[in-house]
DNA sequence: TTTTGTGAAAGTTTTCACAGCG
DNA sequence: CGCTGTGAAAACTTTCACAAAA
């Protein structure tokens, strides 16, 4: 099957199913069936069998999915075998909270650099990784072969730092900034907007009180 | 037109468009058409308009839509016009990060309990919010009328607090833990996830690769 | 004339039912 | 017999073209 035609769907439901495995695994399941999968993941059966059918013929009918195999099979498509390397620009709280997250090497992502502008911060050590100034950040980027920029910068210069990370090369990046980015489309962006998040809960609390 | 039949797709993008509404009023616009919020959102013109139908008719023909009017409209549909009360429940990095982020107080949601199970921080007063014991999580949130639970724990722990927060009345939950969360259906659950968005970004590098 | 609001078309995603295979 | 893989149907979302209104 054609690997560029999985569904971007489907691919934002893989990370959840692998996720799913990896638990399955750590369990000594060696075989999960399509409703194993589904009942873990939070979603049906004929779902997880169609976005599994995506990537290939992946299960043994009457038996199910080999669980090692498939989980193979996933970290491959989503280029989880090869290590990614990224940096965070902007050394806020949040950028601090990121950094001392364990899902990055947990996934095989390492932190390599940090950028800011306070002269305060730079040259300091967290984790063991130097802080350095944001007016070096495409020679930085390119020597340390950053493939992800997580920009956890002000508002005001995200839009900015994402043109500089980009035209270094850069074709991945995580914004936390609450704003669109406008950068050229092979460029991958993926936006965590809390304020977005916090209104479209808000959005639920106010529907329920219409009903009720 | 119905409110219940708003799209969840339209639901999504409305907080967008009041960002880009905010910024139109303050560069002094009073008006602005589907053109011009299109291309501040980064999304197309009719889509703008469809979204906006779904509200009721808010422009006007020929002109296009009155910016303070669309904002009242649109907070008003958000839930914006009341005051959320929120709660953090676990305090570390991620969490301390969160409560620092201003986009809180700026949205009319004021954090006004944080829980840890740690007697070190339990007690403590940052930025002058006092952390309780999570053993009396359930007492708290009905105390103060939170309405939106932030659950910032590990990820060991985040179903059996979720389950808790929503025994508690919590109707609506931002979950960064690493986990789908099973709860009943009236409760809405958004997933934050920083690996599962690291793995979406991961793949398009792969495909990229791929192609070239 | 300008720009909205909308029905219809096109495209996408999910669900379903069952053929097909082990 | 059990469970996958899949074509077809249903549901949903986006795009389009244009009538209608200011």
């Amino acid at each position: 099957m054609d690997q560029q035609s999985v569904p971007q769907t489907t691919i934002n439901r893989l990370p959840i199913y692998l996720r799913c495995l990896i638990r399955a695994q750590s369990m000594r399941m060696p075989v999960i069936n399509s409703v194993g999968i589904a009942e873990m993941a939070g979603t049906n059966a004929p779902q997880v069998r169609k976005d599994l059918s995506y990537l290939g013929e992946l299960g043994t009918r009457g038996i199910g999915y080999d669980v090692d195999a498939l989980i193979a099979h996933i970290s491959r498509l989503l280029g989880l075998t090869r290590d990614r390397r990224a940096a965070i620009v902007g050394f806020g709280r949040l950028g601090s909270a990121l950094l001392g997250y364990p899902g990055f090497g947990e996934h095989g992502c390492a932190v390599v650099a940090i950028f800011d502008s306070d002269p305060a911060k730079i040259g300091t050590l967290p984790l063991g990784i130097e802080i350095r100034d944001v007016a070096d950040l495409e020679s930085v980027l390119r020597e340390l072969l950053v493939d992800i920029a997580i920009l956890t910068t002000p508002v005001e210069v995200a839009q900015t730092m994402a043109e500089r990370v980009a035209a270094a090369g850069v074709t991945a990046i995580l914004n936390f900034a609450p704003v669109r980015l406008e950068i050229p489309p092979e460029v991958a962006v993926r936006q965590v907007d809390l304020s977005t998040e916090l209104q479209i809960l808000s959005f639920h609390l106010a529907e329920r009180r219409r009903v009720e």
